[in-house]
RNA sequence: UGCCCGAUGGUGUAAUGGUAGCACAACUGACUCUGGAUCAGUUUGUCUAGGUUCGAAUCCUAGUCGGGCAGCCA
């Protein structure tokens, strides 16, 4: 089992993935035959908002597993609350998980579809004395009923309602006969439990909304609490994995279980630590927030931590993956490190991504001896990939290079251009400066075969070729790595520690073969990092996203500086 | 407050009673037509106190710290 290269996952980076606790589970689980050699995961969003890379690593978990143990994976939406819920955020979420690199197959659900059963397992539980039909209103219960551990609750006036009398009311509330919050369906099992959700937890409430999928067919609807364990009861889920804060539900999930019969299927939970990462905000409300405010131009902002954010980005859905396994998977929270979701961005993208050469911030060059230039060069497309080839990009006697490649007074260092210096143009030769003037330095270019002794290598593009760019350079949302903890702690609104600098657009130049990129392509920018272009580029307007910078150590020197 | 869960370098993790390892980050150096990539190397860690044991990151007890629950949200 431990060399058996099916068993390990495709982003791992070669190396055998770390058996976390889960595989652990799932490896005994096999042994001991507990679910008859079947592995069935299942990724139940709640349709109410977008995906985000915190989802990301419980759609890669959840396929990941059934896909590495042979099983199946279930997309399902946890549809139980029509007040929240909408279709439109439905079709996102199935391009995301599509995109991510995952199929469900057959297996795309709706816990909606299992509101006949549902109703049925109460009625079920009424007829067995195990839950009843309470009159109190939420407010009475939490204020007067429900106690605050160690002191046991009280029982709800209905706690011995019969049977029969329940079963009625409960048609009745399905009938529609009694407005919202008037009634409800609890489960009757212990008011002294130091477990609150234990005591006398609500199956069913009333709610006179309609629902996205099944109308105005039904006015009350099951709580998570009794839907989540049936619905994978119903669907055969084996291993049923969900976020910590849902450990204190556990019982009550097993308490679902045992108390039914007929079930056809016995499901296990078992609970890891959500993903957090550094210099952003993971929750939706705080996403919704950012949206709302107009501090982003929306959920696909490449700034956010969203998947449709990251995939405007121009992230790959294999970095993504790879991140997921690479964090490894606990049962406590931590914080985990952007740079390494930037580092396997980087790694894949290394591999993969076409050469181009661009200029952000353009400083004029004359070349003086322009009687011996060549009309173009040979460029290579990926030193990482020979198969990639070369092209042409070409070449004239006024180029434009980089602002910060060029300084009159250089530090020690410094191994770019300055007066009398010279450097060699990336794929072009050599440019030795012979004069600084207002809005141009003046140039004398040697061809390759001089050989000059140069330190540094400057990216380039030809002024009268070179096609104008609009370029999006993003960096980190916030300025600090957890801003709702920091300003919590200080005292402070989290908006304060907003990045003011987290998008700033320049106009720059590209070389020609640019011209007719499509949206989502994405390039190496020699020397600058990894580009793509946006779907808001077209061919007479190009808009590029800065995806990731490369690394740059000098650039860090400097600003240590 | 009660109950539940947890704690390993700066960060994320591995070691399942037997040499504390890996990755990211940081820092050196080599190489290089990307100050990229690659390669070599360095620095840094078992929350505390007791106990069990030939031997404890691992098991036990207590404490400390952190997270979670107290919606008819999920």
């Amino acid at each position: 089992m431990k060399n058996d290269p099916t068993s390990r996952p495709v982003d791992a980076g070669g190396a055998a993935p770390a058996k976390h606790f889960i595989r652990q589970i799932i490896e005994e689980d096999l042994r001991a035959n507990t679910h008859g050699g079947r592995v069935v995961t299942r990724f139940p969003p709640e349709p109410n908002g977008y995906l985000h890379i915190g989802h990301a690593k419980a759609v890669c978990l959840n396929f990941g597993m059934a896909r590495e143990y042979g099983g199946e994976c279930h997309l399902r939406m946890d549809d139980t609350n029509p007040t929240k819920e909408e279709v439109e955020y439905i079709e996102s979420i199935r391009e995301d998980v599509r995109w991510l690199g995952f199929d469900w197959g057959k297996h795309f659900y709706y816990a909606s579809d299992y509101f006949d059963k549902m109703y049925e397992c109460a009625a079920q539980l009424i007829r067995k004395g195990k839950a009843y039909v309470c009159g109190l209103t939420a407010e009475e219960w939490s204020k007067d009923y429900r106690g605050a551990p160690p002191a046991p609750g009280r029982a709800s006036p209905s706690r011995n309602r019969p049977p029969e009398e329940s079963l009625a009311l409960f048609e009745e509330m399905r009938a529609g006969k009694h407005p919202d919050g008037s009634l409800c369906v609890r489960a009757k099992i212990d008011m002294a439990s130091p477990n609150l959700h234990l005591r006398d937890p609500v199956l069913y409430r009333i709610l006179h909304a309609t629902h996205p999928n099944t109308g105005d067919r039904w006015c009350i609807y099951p709580t998570y609490d009794f839907a989540h364990p049936l619905e994978d009861a119903f669907e055969g889920i084996t291993h049923s994995l969900c976020t910590l804060e849902f450990e204190v539900h556990r019982p009550l999930y097993d308490w679902v279980i045992e108390n039914l019969d007929g079930l056809p299927s016995r499901p296990r939970q078992y609970e890891f630590a959500r993903l957090n990462l550094n210099y952003t905000v993971m929750s939706k409300r705080r996403l919704l927030e950012l949206v709302q405010e107009g501090r982003v131009r929306g959920w696909d902002d490449p700034r956010m931590p969203t998947i449709c954010g990251l995939r405007r980005r121009g992230y790959t859905p294999e970095s993504i993956r790879a991140f997921t396994e690479v964090i490894g998977l606990t049962k406590y929270e931590s914080l985990s490190d952007v740079a390494r979701l930037e580092h396997g961005l980087r790694d894949d993208l290394n591999k993969r991504a076409a050469r181009r050469l661009a200029v952000l911030n353009p400083l004029r060059v004359i070349i003086e001896n322009a009687d011996a230039l060549p009309a173009s060069v040979n460029a290579v497309n990926n030193p990482e990939d020979e198969s990639a080839g070369t092209r042409p990009v070409p070449f004239s006697s006024e180029l434009f290079i980089e602002r910060d490649d060029f300084m009159e007074n250089p530090p020690p260092k410094y191994f770019r251009l300055s007066p009398g210096g010279s450097v060699r143009l990336r794929y072009a030769g050599f440019l030795t400066c012979t004069r600084v003037e207002k809005d141009a330095i003046v140039c004398k270019w040697s061809p390759p075969e001089a050989g000059l002794k140069v330190k540094g290598t400057i990216h380039w593009v030809s002024a009268k070729h070179a096609v104008p760019a609009e370029i999006r350079l993003y960096d980190r949302l916030f300025t600090v790595e957890d801003p709702l903890a920091q300003a919590a702690a200080e005292g402070k609104d989290y908006h304060e520690f907003l990045n003011p600098d987290s998008l700033v657009t320049v106009a720059g130049f590209v070389e020609a073969g640019l011209a007719d990129v499509r949206p989502a392509e994405r390039f190496q920018f020699e020397r600058l990092g990894y580009f793509c272009a946006d779907p808001d580029s077209t061919p007479g307007k190009l808009v590029f996203n800065r995806t990731v910078t490369l690394k740059d150590p000098w650039a860090k020197a400097a600003g240590k500086r």
